[in-house]
RNA sequence: GCCGGGAUGGCGGAACUGGCAGACGCAGCGGACUUAAAAUCCGCAGGGCCGAAAGGCCUGUGGGGGUUCGAGUCCCCCUCUCGGCACCA
């Protein structure tokens, strides 16, 4: 660095050097920064430096900023301003997640339409996000609302349609009547809207598109592995949500006569070791068999359908528990194909028509909920599986009766024809053969997770590019008429059905095949389509041939670290990984993840509570950046707690980090002119204890700070590292008053903090690098490296206990031997006082800390 | 019920692989500066007991046991709390 003249400062500015002024220096720099879009600009992908992706998920332009989202973005933001400073070709990107029903709520309430209700948040929420001073590539800001981006989105449901992977069905479907649309299985919470949570889910029979996500749902398990820096916690949530179970199909075959349903019931089982202990077939109130099993009967019919009402009560229930088991034996039989025994067939409320093949075999011996329903109902319970005691042969012993229901995998056959005394894992490889060679049966693997019905009743999305003509069904609307426009001044009501159904000009089309008249499909996507690729897109967000470009992202992805709140762990985190696999397999990308890591902040709470307008206890950043500054509020939501636990708003504390940025600016600022004479040399040789005290701190904060940002993210401890090196340079202002502190370490000391604040605090990080001089980048500017040597101190204070408890304090050089160590405790005049008259049975020296005397 | 977090001063939280519990900040108390206040700067501070003080002793990380020279940290049992899942055969 070389030598400075000295700038000596016009009066009034010396004055405002007094205090510390956040909203004088952070309006300053702002206005630099809106000036100059280069600034937080990712270099292109043919940068010869090693790329850093950080993200953080998109918000919906709800109208403003929450505490949540600044907690999130100062997390992203200090993580790239941190690899900027180390070198890294940083992609730091903003987007808008600009679909959804709020946008046609406000609609309807306050008479705006849609889009200029959503585009005007966003530009307040863009202004609140700049102001705050996060470091963004506006250039790729990616808005899913425009039809630049949502093209694109019809571009891959097209691919998907193309490939077999979008496909229209009838079914029964989740229906929330306060959104008036469909819900995906992943939007129903407990059996109530994810937006509604008062609101039961009922269920209707509709025409929707599906996106087959079952194709993958092995590999998304499987990939579950591979993502070692994911938390485990939404690991295992996607674990269970997938919900792989290995097992078989059995048939059974109907006794006497058969209806169109067929004359055969496959039940699905996991536990096919146990079938001779079945003792009843139980179906769902919604199989398929049942109607022809019951026609005769019209009373029958009658209880199943309030077996199925019961059902759909559980589901609305808000208390989530089992409800009581019920069940009706229908009066017929099924023939078990091992034994060829009868067992009769009842229908049950317990089972679920959409999991499996909703039917099962009934085995209450060795099953929880069908002993239960076993009991009730008086049904035959036999044992066919034993534990198996250690060390005892397998073929002796007599049997123990085990505790019913006896499910555990530890155990031996019995009763069971030629699979008796096999262990719980052969019988399953062996009768699934057996089922296989027999034609009765088949191994099978079942998941919870179903393919994700897309369709919504909703204006506010993308239209799906298809269309319905009389004459040939169903046609994709051709690409090269992509996009597919979402029409303006669209009467919006909350009243059942699509409102683009409303709209003749819409709907109205010629099919794209025959031109005849055909009819376009009303319905909009669900908006997590938009979110499942965006980040795909910053890469590259002009471009307008292709939704994305293969070499672009071959260079940027996967993201290196993705950041965002828990609660997308299952929907979006899923649904993305899916898009990831599909793109991959079309040669469109080359990864098999989005993003290697993944960081899930936790939540911002105030007085106990999670902030909401119905509680009252929002805090708007908006108050927090007039008040405090917007240094203090970001740097406040780092220091609260670390990032990944719920932090509790307190006023107070952002005051205190104000207070703190102060003490750090009036510290620079005083001695801002010997920063500017001085040049700093690292590691210039300390001339007083003092000096070397606050060398050894400056490269101990240093490694602090850096070991944070490598490691845990406990960026609350950086900030406290900070804190306590500022106030150690407090503690050397008369040495420096004096003129004993050596200039040279000084200017080293103000240029490293300021360095070091600057992922934290950008804009006075900004405004004091100007002040002692400094011209250059202060985000491209090297971060600063620690020297162990400087950091290591010299002498050191040994703990020393005896038997256990603190008696004194002993210091030594920090070369000391151990043995040395050992005798200076023993001199020790306290440690002397203390064993007096006793036996010294072990010295126990910990290198560096303790020294445990052991005495008896 | 199952899975996963968490419980540390008046408060938010530190203590990373077992090694001085309470870093840092807030609130509090005392002092300096000031005509005064604010701001700022300096200092004290887990609780209890003894002492004029220096200091000393006891006690203390949700509860109970254990391992260890030594436990907030490891093991067993329990309580409370926050999330997620929940009749998945």
């Amino acid at each position: 660095m070389a030598e400075r003249p000295e700038v000596t400062n016009p009066p009034q500015q010396r004055q405002s050097e007094d205090r510390y002024d956040p909203q004088r220096i952070e309006e300053k720099w702002h206005a630099r920064w809106q000036a100059d879009p280069a600034l937080f600009a990712a270099e292109p992908h043919s940068s010869k430096r090693k790329k850093y992706y950080v993200l953080e998920m998109l918000p919906y332009p709800s109208g403003a900023l929450h505490m949540g989202h600044v907690r999130n973005y100062a997390i992203g933001d200090a993580l790239a301003r941190y690899m900027w400073m180390r070198g890294y070709n940083v992609l730091h990107p903003m987007g808008w997640d600009a679909f959804g029903l709020p946008a046609e709520n406000a609609a309807i309430k306050n008479k705006v339409p849609p889009r200029k209700w959503t585009l005007q948040n966003i530009e307040h929420m863009k202004q609140q996000m700049k102001r705050l001073g996060f470091a963004y590539d506006w250039s790729r800001e990616v808005t899913t609302c425009l039809p630049e981006y949502y093209r694109w989105n019809q571009w891959f449901f097209l691919k998907l349609y193309e490939k077999g992977l979008a496909y229209r069905k009838k079914s029964k479907v989740n229906w929330c009547p306060e959104c008036a649309t469909v819900l995906a299985n992943e939007q129903v919470v407990g059996g109530m809207c994810w937006r509604h949570e008062e609101t039961p889910v009922e269920q209707r029979e509709l025409e929707q598109w599906f996106v087959r996500t079952t194709k993958y749902a092995d590999e998304l398990l499987r990939g579950l592995d591979q993502l070692e820096a994911w938390p485990e916690k939404v690991r295992t949530m996607q674990r269970n949500w997938i919900g792989r179970s290995e097992g078989a199909l059995v048939d059974f075959k109907v006794e006497g006569p058969s209806g169109p349903a067929g004359d055969k019931i496959t039940v699905f089982t996991t536990r096919i070791d146990t079938i001779y202990g079945a003792t009843s077939i139980q179906l769902a109130p919604e199989h398929p068999l049942v109607a022809d099993l019951v026609s005769a009967d019209p009373d029958l019919g009658a209880k199943i359908e309030e077996l199925a009402r019961e059902q759909t009560r559980a589901r609305e229930q808000d208390v989530v528990e089992a409800i009581e088991k019920h069940g009706v034996f229908t009066g017929r039989h099924a023939i078990n194909p091992f034994n060829q025994e009868k067992v009769p067939i009842w229908v049950a409320n317990y089972i679920l028509m959409g999991y499996g093949t909703g039917a099962i075999m009934s085995v209450p011996a060795h099953d929880e909920r069908d002993f239960e329903f076993a009991q009730k109902y008086g049904l035959e319970v036999r044992i066919v599986i034993l534990p198996r005691r250690t060390g005892e042969p397998a073929t002796s012993g007599e049997p123990e009766s085990p505790m019913l229901p006896y499910t555990a995998m530890d155990s031996l056959l019995i009763n069971s024809g030629e699979f008796s005394q096999l262990s719980n894992e052969e019988a399953i490889a062996k009768m699934t053969a057996f089922a296989e060679q027999h034609g009765f049966g088949k191994g099978t693997v079942t998941y919870r997770l179903k393919d994700w019905g897309i369709s919504r009743q909703r204006y506010w999305g993308t239209p799906i590019p298809m269309v319905y003509c009389e004459k040939d069904g169903v046609v994709p609307v051709p690409e090269d008429q992509l996009p597919v426009l979402l029409p303006e001044n669209v009467d919006i009501t909350l009243q059942g059905g699509s409102p683009l159904g409303r709209v003749p000009e819409f709907v109205n089309a010629k099919c794209p095949k025959c031109g005849g008249p055909a009819r376009r499909e009303t319905d909009t996507m669900d908006t997590f389509v938009d979110s499942s690729w965006y980040f795909y897109r910053y890469t590259n967000a002009q471009l307008n041939d292709r939704p994305l470009d293969t070499a672009t992202i071959d260079y940027w992805f996967p993201i290196d670290q993705y950041i965002g709140g828990v609660e997308h762990a299952i929907l979006h985190l899923i649904y993305s990984r899916f898009w990831t696999r599909f793109m991959r397999d079309q040669g469109m990308v080359h990864n098999d993840e989005p993003a290697t890591r993944l960081f899930t902040q936790g939540m911002v709470i105030k007085d106990g509570a999670k902030m909401s307008k119905s509680k009252g206890n929002v805090v708007s950043p908006d108050d927090m950046v007039a008040q405090f500054g917007a240094d203090s509020t970001r740097m406040y939501s780092l220091f609260a707690t670390s990032p990944d636990r719920e932090l509790d708003w307190q006023e107070a504390g952002v005051e205190g980090v104000h207070r703190f940025l102060g003490r750090a600016y009036r510290f620079v600022m005083r001695h801002a002119s010997t920063a500017r004479v001085s040049a700093p040399r690292d590691g210039a040789s300390p001339v007083s204890p003092k000096a070397r005290n606050i060398q050894r701190k400056l490269h101990q904060t240093i490694r602090r700070v850096t070991e944070d940002f490598q490691g845990r993210w406990h960026f609350n401890t950086s900030v406290a590292a900070i804190m306590e090196f500022v106030n150690e340079l407090y503690g050397a202002e008369d040495e420096i008053a004096t003129g004993k502190f050596p200039p040279a370490l000084l200017a080293e000391v103000q240029h490293k903090l300021v360095l070091l604040l600057a992922p934290f605090a950008p804009y006075l990080a900004a405004e004091l690098w100007e002040a002692i001089g400094e011209r250059d980048q202060l985000l491209r500017y090297p971060w600063p490296e620690y020297d162990p040597a400087l950091a290591k101190e010299e002498e050191i204070t040994y703990a020393v206990q005896i038997n256990g408890k603190l008696r004194s304090h002993v210091a030594v050089a920090a070369e000391c031997p151990e043995d040395t160590v050992r005798e200076r405790v023993l001199a020790d005049e306290k440690v002397k006082a203390a064993v007096e008259g006793k036996q010294i049975v072990k010295v126990i020296v910990v290198p560096g800390k303790l020294v445990n005397v052991v005495v008896r």
